[in-house]
DNA sequence: CCCTACTGTGTGCACGTTCACACAGCCGTA
DNA sequence: TACGGCTGTGTGAACGTGCACACAGTAGGG
């Protein structure tokens, strides 16, 4: 299998060639430092006519810096391409990081194929840190950043990592427990839930939070257990539920694309939402406002997610020691028409 | 402003030390080559003892290879948060790059500081070359990309570069026509269209496929234009031909976001589709079976579209020369309730 | 006149890796 | 004995940077 290298560019040695001078000086001209004003202008001839550009990584090899940071997201299928939230993260991560001049690198994890190459990709020096998105609390790259010591931060922590790891989140059982008691407080009497994503913690705590709002009234039967936070997910777990009891007049989606899902499972079944089923979702995602009736959600506030967490990777990168290792963002709750 | 270096590690140079052997025998260890059961023994022992995980940029800087391509997505923000099809790009070619074990990075571009420090990032050998989606004829990556001679493949293509810089697209104006005609077959007689995006190709095709699909009949006025591909726009569009032409009884939208859109506009101005007014999309995207009715629409491969651009990639990485510049692929029409 | 300070420049080395080369020892054959 | 081929190892250089250091020249002050 051949290899053919690209070809040659021109390096600082050009330049010093072609304006007659060391290397050295050349470097003065590019990073600053005394240099006289004919060798100056000699050099940013040269530096036009051999048509430099200079080349960071060999810069990154010599400072142990590259002035990158990754951005992982951890199975992005359905995220991508369901879940507007990943992209708004991402959004607002690349937005400070911007301001920072740092270069933000995103990194699709689908496979355990790309898991290992991603490890092998964050160890090898081409980023100084890493924002890593809803991991699962035994994904190998956390053992990577750990053993490594890779400045990182987690949007949603793993529960087994947060004293070492810094993270921003938000309090998934508080929000989930103050919308759901909405719910209970306009006098749904058999309120149900589609639970997603129940291996992360994100999943775990909003269910938590459910829970200890129903409180006695709590039925196993009326959790929906999905895989996903997407639309479909919705679908089937709305299906689900009107089979067990069909006299639901309350749903907790875990996800405004559920909430849309169970919406148009609702539809398809005759009940009308929210005079026989109030329903809630969660996000406040473009999901909320293009359903119909539009969705009272819970305001996660995404792009704020993604800054925060870059501005946790900035900070350690300046080595400044972080007081504390999380930090939740509030989560007001939106009320509109579903419930 | 104090930039610590981050801790060292172990090198080659620290595994020959442990072992007792020199750096070259070390290299033969983890890259193939002659060397005794009894060194290979002791060199494996101290990888492990001293922990040594290996530096990929420093490899990278000597073989001029990194064996990561970059994704550069320009003007994500909508698309991102609206439109599936880049982040099903995104996954086509995440995948196909990785069974050729390269790494992608994806790089947003929102502004033009961000459009500054990406070409800076693409120069700067980072990366082996690039994968450009939704470039505008005038973009700044273009030119860095031609100037340097990386490696690149656009995901539609800019006009003015075809012949130049490989490309991966579809036939926007045919499946344009062909789905309008459909329109005029069943005997809608005053169709507009939804136009988007006018400064790509993507946009003008689309329009150019519209206007001869409905020939002598095209009138100006039924032509509402809107910047964005995304929901909004989609309303925003709608209004405006519902204003111009309140008998207008077949529309064609730029894309499913802006269908969905006019769909919802549509029905609070009190028209039932496909009864009072036919409706047609572009993307075959998660949209297009959301919306009630579903979206009769053009199937874009997205996912098709990115592994293509990836293997355009990878052939020009291997040193092939590529027969034909441009390659278009094919996007069957699917038709569901909406017309 | 010497010491110090300041401007301006060149050289050597390091970052961590891989590769080309030299060379040593061994064996088989001319 | 001399030669060539094979296995196994060490050394030097290079990839393209940036920085520490040395050094040369000038100027000012004691």
């Amino acid at each position: 299998m051949p290899q053919p290298r690209p070809p040659k560019r021109a390096t600082v040695h050009d330049i010093a060639a072609a304006a007659g001078v060391s290397r050295g000086t050349v470097s003065r001209v590019l990073n600053g430092g005394y240099v006289s004003a004919e060798a100056r202008a000699a050099i940013e001839a040269a530096i036009t006519e051999v048509g430099y550009v200079p080349n960071t990584a060999a810069r990154a090899l010599k400072m142990r810096r590259s002035e990158a940071v990754a951005f992982v997201a951890l199975e992005p299928h359905s995220l991508f391409l369901d879940d507007p939230n990943i992209g708004a993260i991402m959004l607002g991560a690349n937005a400070a990081l911007s301001l920072a001049d740092h270069q933000m690198v995103s990194l699709v994890v689908e496979s355990t194929r790309d898991m290992e190459r991603v490890a092998r990709y964050l160890s090898g020096g081409f980023v100084d840190g890493a924002i890593v998105v809803s991991a699962r609390a035994h994904d190998p790259i956390i053992r990577v950043i750990s053993d490594l010591r890779l400045p990182a931060a987690f949007v949603g922590h793993p529960p087994d990592l947060s004293r070492t790891i810094p993270y921003v989140g938000i309090d998934n059982a508080g929000s989930a427990r103050e919308i759901t008691s909405r719910l209970v407080a306009t006098g749904r009497r058999r309120i149900g839930m589609i639970a997603a994503a129940l291996d992360r913690d994100s999943g775990l705590d909003r269910l938590n939070g459910f829970r200890s709002a129903v409180g006695d009234a709590f039925d196993e039967d009326l959790v929906a257990e999905v895989p996903h936070y997407d639309y479909g997910s919705g679908v089937k777990g709305m299906r689900l539920l009107l089979e067990r009891e069909p006299a639901i007049d309350g749903v907790f989606a875990a996800s405004d694309a559920i909430a849309a899902g169970a919406l148009e499972t609702l539809r398809e079944a005759g009940r009308s939402v929210p005079t026989d089923v109030g329903i809630v979702g969660f996000d406040d995602s473009t999901w909320a406002v293009r359903t119909q009736p539009q969705l009272s959600t819970v305001r996660q506030p995404a792009k704020e997610l993604g800054a925060v967490a870059a501005q946790l990777i900035l900070r350690q990168l300046r080595g400044e020691q972080l007081e504390t290792a999380g930090q939740l963002l509030p989560t007001p709750v939106v009320w509109r028409d579903s419930a």
